[in-house]
DNA sequence: AAGTGTATCAAACGCGTGTTTGAAAGTAAA
DNA sequence: TTTACTTTCAAACACGCGTTTGATACACTT
């Protein structure tokens, strides 16, 4: 039975290679940019194999996607306060879109469609990006209730605190390239990534702070 | 000599036409997005128009581009506190990405080449985004000094505020086709965005005073 | 009226893309 | 070993892209 687990996984083993390059070639270069070819070769599989094992380009896309580990991000540190919550959220996030070593390389192939509507943006949406608003939305609600400011904040004003967060956030993955441009000096190590994410949660509290307040 | 004059402005009617064209449709899909083919349609032009004119799509971005009037909203005002400035700024700049009647549809064409650099980007960023970057700056660190907080803040942190203010801004733009799959009744008219840029102006302004403080 | 340079046009070119094909190699069952 | 099925492979296909071409129409000069 060893050659029939060797056949097997000989075949899953290429499906896995092909996974693997696909999403570190989606990530860097876009679904667009990214080209079949390409993903094939850093597989070291045949370029027909991407057809034969997904059916299509898409298809590829969508088996890549893995939603998990931004959910699990959500789901941790539920015993803490709101604010901390946010901290540690922001700051795993930031770690997620920047660090080209976080072996979750999801959040940075999605970052990467957000402008480029793709047949697979609608589930990405659905799974990933609308939970994810509404994590936020919830606690941004909790902070501006725990803030004691008298002011009424209503949903859309809440909602756009959620924006201002997530634009905070995506902006340094999005504008990389102008970024380097401007700033040769640029990279997106460890410690500057959490030095980052510390200054958009600083920055987001005291918005949010100021809205209650107000 | 009527007919001279005539003849002349045929060729340069096209080209204006062709121009148009490029930018509607450049802000719309995007450099790569965009086809010559497309952009020659709408111009009611011939395929072959846009090299015969601009050399190639190149070409045609180039001369597509205009920075006055993102030049403009940093000019003006310069009498008015800094505060009032960013928030007259932040409105206007606003308009300018989100507003599809809005005439210049330079700032939404940056926009979306912003993450994918194409051979006009270096110019782009050299031209635009750096004075953009440099006059928010220094917008930020006079309202820093303003505040009156006995904190020093660093270059970086004040960048940091300038890369927040942009994200905010830009985000509604970026993520405007995840934004719409969200929230089905999302449109952009005037009055909405002048409150979304109300909302990053009091946010931003929170934020900013609490690093001068902090 | 003939000549000259410019602008437009339909058609095609060269290239890269995602995908398909049919044969060859490999693997498991009979 | 033979048979049936799965996986790999080189090659080609169909398509869309930016671009080029050579003919044609046009406006102006001589």
């Amino acid at each position: 039975m060893r050659e029939t687990a060797e056949a097997k996984t000989a075949s899953e083993l290429t499906r896995a290679r092909l996974l693997d390059a696909a999403r570190e070639v989606f990530s860097q270069r876009g679904f667009q940019g990214a080209t079949v070819r390409e993903i094939c070769r850093r597989a070291e599989a045949n370029g027909a194999a991407v057809n034969y094992h997904f059916g299509s380009k898409d298809g590829l896309l969508a088996e890549a996607l893995n939603f998990a580990p931004l959910a699990a991000l959500q789901k941790a540190n539920a015993n803490e306060s709101p604010r901390t919550r946010l901290r540690l959220f922001i700051r795993d996030f930031m770690l997620m879109l920047l660090d080209e070593n976080n072996p979750s390389s999801q959040c940075r192939i999605m970052a990467r469609e957000l402008a480029d509507p793709t047949p697979a943006l609608d589930k990405i949406v659905r799974e990933a990006i609308a939970p994810l608003h509404e994590f936020l939305g919830l606690l941004v609600r909790e902070i501006l209730d725990d803030s004691g400011g008298g002011k009424k904040v209503g949903a859309a004003e809440q909602r756009r605190c959620v924006y201002s967060i997530l634009g905070q956030c995506l902006f340094y993955r999005h504008s990389h390239p102008v970024l380097q441009r401007l700033h040769h000096k640029l990279r997106y190590d460890h410690e500057e990534i959490v030095a980052i994410a510390e200054h958009i949660v600083e920055f987001s509290l005291a918005g949010i702070k100021h809205l209650s307040k107000k």
